[in-house]
DNA sequence: CGTATAGTTGATTAGTATCAACGCTAGTGG
DNA sequence: CCACTAGCGTTGATACTAATCAACTATACG
């Protein structure tokens, strides 16, 4: 299950569209601590940081889940153009394939501990526990979601807005992992980023260079990330781009 | 669920990814015979062109079926930028919705014939039959593939790529719907090609334009198109865009 | 201390958007 | 039957965002 991980929380609620009747997601009552139970103990191993762990079109025999770390999922084009169609953190689920074969790319960005789940044990296991296989759906539907949010970005917003999606992402991410909002860590490189957003390296560093010139944010260093200007951040993220777009210099 | 449509097959095989032992998709053995007997019947209606079917946010009471006609599916910014994330043809689900609320907007292309299942009915439904929990997850795989797809198009391809794969991608429709590869129907307006393809209404005329004085298709009338360079069309559509980039004016 | 890699900044270009005009077709009413 | 209007599509001129090309800085590594 690719993860655009962005727009998904690892485990504080139990499923979070399982409330109302009137939901798609078939979300199974099974909540976060037992879905873990059930997949992580599996079979750990610590990869080192820029490790592919499988390419597009591979035969997909395994599902992975992360217990500690960050991965990048990611397509190519013939040319070596490459978009990254989500990063996979702590808590996520990887792996997605169809017809046998990943349907992407997974690479790891920083080292990380790694479980592995062959398909064949999983669907062994859907079978004696139904409820995991909502959960799995539940989860899918998630991420097609994220997609559909993240296509919205690519398509029509600006540099300035797509950096300020990502970097709301992530602030929600840490809030649900228990950390401050405006504390953001970015793993992944400026290249990562650009291939991410749609846009180039060069961009995504100037616009992070705009954004600090502007006040919104502080950069400690190029891995981390303060959130000063949260407000108009979001209101960039949501598509309100009235502010600065070269008025800064 | 979202269609995003032109990545999916109607009803040729029972189900594409269910071959193989180690598949994600986890298909069920229905076939889309029985799928559409259990999921057609329940309540039809003709609807004309250019309704909308319900908004982004709106609570979610229905997953829909088209059995004739075509829908748009999209997304919008405060500011009214649009980004459509799939259409729906005949034989296409959609209606996905994440916490009892539908995720994008439905707008008819044409005058559609729709299926309209309540959530309650098929989430009872799905209870009796395991099997169409399965197939629903299954299409909804595919349909996270063809997000994965389209943020590729969206990110990294160029104006003359994006179009190519538009049109390779309505052509193997075509092919599935037993029509000639060669003609493709464009229900759609450029407005909505543009939206699809994160694009403006005169790129889109220019680049159709060009592909035509490149000898690559004929536009009998702009919602039909003839593709004669099936072999350049494809090579654009997978990212070999070495071709006539302003060089054919 | 030298080298490699990642990131930033600057100058210029290119691809697409924007603004504007025009043509075609369909529907309307005289 | 033909002028009028509206909507969609095409084409042209220009503007602008982001890409490209290039140089430079900072950090990590041997």
């Amino acid at each position: 299950m690719g993860q655009t991980a962005l727009e998904r929380e690892p485990e504080k609620k139990p499923c979070g569209d399982c409330h109302g009747a009137s939901q798609v997601s078939f979300c199974s009552d099974m909540d976060d601590a037992e879905f873990r139970r059930l997949v992580e103990p599996l079979c750990r191993s610590s990869v080192p940081a820029a490790t592919t762990l499988f390419h597009e079109g591979d035969a997909a025999d395994n599902l992975f889940s992360i217990a500690q770390g960050a991965v990048k999922l990611y397509k190519l084009l013939a040319d070596g153009r490459r978009q990254i169609i989500g990063f996979s953190f702590e808590g996520d689920l990887f792996g997605l394939a169809i017809e046998g074969r990943y349907a992407y790319a997974a690479e790891t960005v920083t080292r990380t501990q790694l479980c592995r789940f062959p398909y064949r044990s999983l669907v062994t296991l859907m079978q004696g526990e139904p409820r995991l296989e909502r959960k799995m759906f539940c989860l899918t539907v998630r991420e097609l979601v994220a997609a559909q949010a993240q296509m919205l970005l690519l398509g029509r917003m600006t540099a300035r807005e797509r950096l300020a999606s990502l970097l709301m992402g992530l602030s929600r991410r840490a809030v649900m992992h228990g950390r401050p909002a405006s504390l953001v860590t970015l793993p992944m490189s400026r290249a990562d980023i650009a291939d991410f957003l749609g846009l180039t390296i060069e961009t995504v560093s100037r616009t992070f260079t705009q954004f600090k010139r502007e006040g919104l944010i502080a950069i400690p260093d190029p891995g981390q990330v303060v959130l000063v200007g949260e407000g108009s951040l979001r209101g960039l993220a949501e598509g309100a781009d009235l502010s600065g777009n070269g008025s800064g210099g």
